[in-house]
DNA sequence: CTTACTGCAAACCATTTGCACGATC
DNA sequence: GATCGTGCAAATGGTTTGCAGTAAG
């Protein structure tokens, strides 16, 4: 279970009820969750945290590069804990689902050098978009 | 040049002076502005135009699939004019700026049907992230 | 002449921040 | 006991909306 929770630790995070919280709650596979949603179920466990606290504590995840920020383009951010097995995304234009994919193939390597424009590529991200099955 | 405005025409959309300015503003090569970016250049040329009038221009040109919103996971969205050629973006990590590119391969034949879950696939878009010449 | 677009200002939503209090090392 | 995290509430930034006025077809 608690992957991110163990890794967090191991990198000498200061660790407080709240942050314990907010790690579980991010935790698991395909979990694709606002900055709301968590607030909404670390409440459910620990009444008095606060949204500011939800924001600052997500934000030293990602900082940290324990957890990966996703802007499917709607409104809020998600916040997907399984930043350390490279996956891509698939997104319903229907209902806004999303799960986890792993493409064949590396992207970087599909860019040629004469499409670089002198840049260093560090990562690339794929979205792709479709229906589910209970939208289509 | 004006290419962007004269799509938009043949699809009958009712013309006024702040849409023509605004899609004249957007269109070009390689032009990825935000929305106040693009507010700031058309009162250049016509000056009362308003911010919401911009929103709702670019909310309607997205919407016939004439402009390309690009979430580059900053603050605010950009516009692509260039919705018809399929095309990927470089953003640079430093200096957030943006540069159509063109990946060898179709990203979608990368999906294995075993990856699709079922949904039925109708675009994929892929962010390189990287550090521009000038950042490096 | 009718329909639809525009401008204004106020509303909205997600997120950030300042600061005093409280918990951790 | 010094430092760092937390909570609150207010501020911010981007975007949307309601409505009266105005222009396009």
């Amino acid at each position: 279970m608690s992957d991110l929770l163990e890794r967090l630790r191991d990198r000498g995070w200061r660790l407080t009820s709240q942050r314990r919280v907010v790690a579980e709650v991010l935790d698991g596979e395909h979990v694709h969750l606002t900055a709301d949603e968590v607030h909404a179920r670390a409440v459910a466990r620990l009444p008095e945290i606060s949204r500011a606290t939800v924001y600052n504590t997500l934000g030293e995840m990602v900082a940290l590069g324990e957890v990966l920020e996703v802007a499917t383009d709607g409104r809020a951010k998600r916040y997907d804990p399984n930043a350390r097995h490279s996956h891509q995304h698939l997104v319903c234009s229907g209902c806004g689902a999303i799960r986890d994919v792993h493409p064949d193939g590396d992207p970087i390597a599909a860019l040629p050098a004469a499409e670089r424009f002198g840049f260093t590529i560090s990562g690339a991200e794929i979205t792709y978009r479709g229906l589910c099955p209970d939208c289509a």
